[in-house]
DNA sequence: CGTAACATTGACGTCATTCAAGCGGTGTGG
DNA sequence: CCACACCGCTTGAATGACGTCAATGTTACG
């Protein structure tokens, strides 16, 4: 893990306001006056895949907002199975719920290498108090949390494993997954795979392990991994890389039973 | 549906702060001269079991807060079918997505009798630039809908039929749901099913339609008739009254993979 | 080159869905 | 008051889907 200080953001300044991503963080609506209230470092860390922001149960003590990569939370069965809950995009908050309890509720685990910026509890309470535009930026993170929440729930734990599949691979092409990269600020920049828009038919995206499919989805691993290579022979999918394929939309709709 | 005004709160004072859920509800941390900040009515309405406090899709302009009963939010699928995310209890908030959007997300139905109070939307917002106090309410209720939709896919929606089935009761039995009655102000009061401490090793719990208990976990009503038929069989359920059961907490755990 | 980790595939058993029928209660109209 | 229709719950039988266990193939990496 490489941890590197923003300063200037410390200092107040800078940084995060010239952010690139700015306008999709936390921060988007601060105004220059707002960070000068920002009186801890905010520190940038970069993680590979594999690696944990934080694990379920830590006691924390900061919010974390993804710059670019993609990120799992898992939430663990007494039974010691996993079911990854939500996935995380660049912009995206993590481990919100320490503004409320004192321990984070999931592990935050990294899918591809990721670039955070860790931003202590308490430059956010202090912004709380003092600016009215943290508080719209900080109930709309929890409605996000709330509608992925619910989605993920009707449409990847709903219908039979082909459906949930390709509803999954439909979700992961319309948001328009990062090809590889590091971040988006400019250094080891990587394009973007545009978003795709929904009137296209056809589509690129990246998968997981089949591990990950299969506890996003609620199946096991081995269905997971049959449904894609039945795609996969169906021609609804085609190889493009490893583990990147060419998607055929209106067959996936198909499938998912959007008709 | 009847509607009655809640006059006094309209003036700013009693009937909110003397409520008697209020320590629940979204105004428990409000003081004395917060109340002088609500300029508009809110209205106390009470709903039949079957009738809508609002659908999905609808504009709306008020946030809701449970005085008593039990409400259903419910997320229609593409192909038709529904799929409920979450239940709602006396002292829940419904509706929070309206402060972000416009829109409601869900279609609330009522289940079991429910009282409820319609809060404007301009006066959460008033209240919310005025006082910290609600801030921090309104980070609590969202938390709450992220925490209970986590729980609901990962306990209610993972592993086979019976140990979903399992999970529900014992979700069920250890809220403590409430018998029947109206609403806890007095009139019309009827005792509340003392929350189940998870020591006791049995508990009473209400049952909804075997089509509502499909749709919450993910199942068709048939398995889900099929699985609470076999508990009554095998004594794990018994019959204390139409759709009410006594329940053997320490079956159903083992059911349900607790170990 | 060998090993480990992951993906695929097969065979089999179990479980859930589907379609259909029967049962019991409630409400309505004759 | 009874007959009938309706609705929700239960149950059965057949089918299909998914989970399980195990073997094989594939890729990556030391």
């Amino acid at each position: 893990m490489k941890t590197s200080r923003i300063e200037a953001a410390w200092g107040g300044q800078a940084e995060c306001q010239g952010c690139s991503i700015r306008d999709l963080a936390l921060f988007a609506d601060l105004q220059a006056s707002d960070f000068n209230l920002i009186h801890l470092p905010i520190d940038e860390l970069s993680l590979d895949p594999g690696q944990a922001v934080y694990h379920a149960e830590d006691e924390g003590h900061a919010v974390f907002t993804l710059r670019s990569g993609l990120i799992k939370l898992v939430q663990y069965l007494p039974d010691g199975s996993q079911r990854i809950v939500r996935l995380l995009r660049p912009g995206d908050t993590l481990g919100l719920e320490i503004l409320v309890g004192q321990t984070y509720e999931h592990s935050a685990l990294v899918l591809r290498p990721a670039l955070l910026c860790r931003i202590p509890q308490d430059v956010v309470n202090r912004l709380s108090v003092e600016t009215p535009r943290l508080h719209s930026q900080l109930m709309k993170r929890w409605h996000q949390s709330v509608r992925q929440a619910d989605e993920w729930l009707t449409e990847l734990s709903t219908g039979n494993a082909k459906a949930r599949v390709a509803r999954l691979l439909l979700t992961l092409a319309s948001t328009g997954q990062q090809l590889a990269g590091r971040d988006s600020t400019g250094r080891d920049a990587v394009p973007y795979c545009r978003p795709t828009r929904l009137e296209d038919s056809e589509a690129y995206c990246d998968l997981f392990s089949r591990e990950d499919v299969g506890a996003m989805l609620g199946v096991t691993t081995e269905t997971a991994s049959r449904t894609i290579a039945e795609f996969r022979r169906q021609g609804v999918l085609t190889d493009v890389q490893l583990n990147r394929y060419r998607c055929d939309i209106p067959a996936l709709r198909r499938i998912a039973g959007d008709i």
